[in-house]
DNA sequence: AACCGTAGTATTATAGTATAACATACTGGT
DNA sequence: ACCAGTATGTTATACTATAATACTACGGTT
């Protein structure tokens, strides 16, 4: 019940932003990709919000140490991070997300909270089996799917619900 | 079997279109809405290629009698029909698509072939339920949902086919 | 160590998508 | 005729994404 939804309030991040640069580091290796500096920063800074930033949010946000990138390098260190699975692009936000179990699933949707921008990067076996299903009987061949789901997280939807049983 | 997926080669389109903007006709009037021709003339473009069209493909496909819009005021017209539930936006494409069967459905999943760019818009009942689920147990207070798959139509599919059993 | 091809970076320019702000015109009711 | 509300026309600007090209770093070869 833990690993699938919102990421806790008071979670170790520090351990959690080293485990996924730790992951990055070994997935790289092990299909002889290069972790260069760019891709680096690029993947620090998504792991360090826990939600979905823009490319100018990206290239804005931040030092880089002096130097000023420019989009196109974003956009190339996102490409390269997104085809190997460590970032998804979560088209309801033009953003991206640094993908919180990396290597361990194949389809996932996206919740989004509207108000906060936590996203949710949850399993969806179910929805994966529907849709496998519709394109068999459509003769759609499937390539990807974009699934995302666009509303309030629980804190936020507590907080703002009429009846609050939070106080 | 044949009202869920791709539109037929040869369907009676003048009739599809014709059948749309009387459809719209009708939502608009029980809604005390007026039916403008910027709203029309968005509509009409939108129906007559049953695939999505992105707002500047709208502006300038066109003639417009003579005017020539800008973007504000597509913006404000697909707005307005998305509102009503005439016109669905594709987030994948950044482009927007006449609904196929409005007023029928409440979620539907989007089939866009990325060769030909025709869209199956598909009733996804078993989805929307595992969607709901989700929420439920995820105590997310779900407002909207994008689902699309993208792939390649039957046609294409069996176009591109390494073995083809097309000829 | 000098050489070379590949992959990644840096930089500039440009294309494509979306909204803000405000003045004007149309519509329906008084 | 007047008013309030809604939709339009117009200009300007913000945001998102890619193309094109020159340069640099890295890893393997000689
Ligand atoms: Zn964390
Ligand atoms: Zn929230
Ligand atoms: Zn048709
Ligand atoms: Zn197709």
């Amino acid at each position: 019940m833990d690993q699938s939804f919102f990421p806790e309030r008071q979670h170790d991040h520090e351990a959690c932003i080293h485990a996924g640069m730790a992951h990055a580091e070994a997935a790289c290796e092990s299909r002889n990709e290069r972790f260069t500096a760019n891709r680096r920063s690029v993947l620090e800074l998504l792991l360090a919000v826990h939600r979905p930033l823009g490319v100018y949010e990206l290239m804005k946000q931040f030092d880089w140490k002096g130097r000023r990138p420019a989009p196109a390098q974003i956009y190339r260190a996102l490409e390269f991070l997104e085809s190997i699975g460590l970032v998804h692009r979560i088209e309801s936000c033009n953003a991206y997300l640094a993908c919180s179990r990396p290597g361990r699933h194949h389809c996932t949707i996206f919740l989004v909270c509207e108000q906060c921008k936590t996203v949710a990067e949850v399993e969806a076996k179910r929805m994966q089996d529907a849709i496998a299903d519709l394109a068999d009987q459509t003769g759609f061949e499937l390539h990807s799917q974009v699934l995302e789901a666009r509303g309030l997280c629980p804190d936020c939807a507590s907080a703002t619900a009429p009846d609050g049983s939070d106080h």
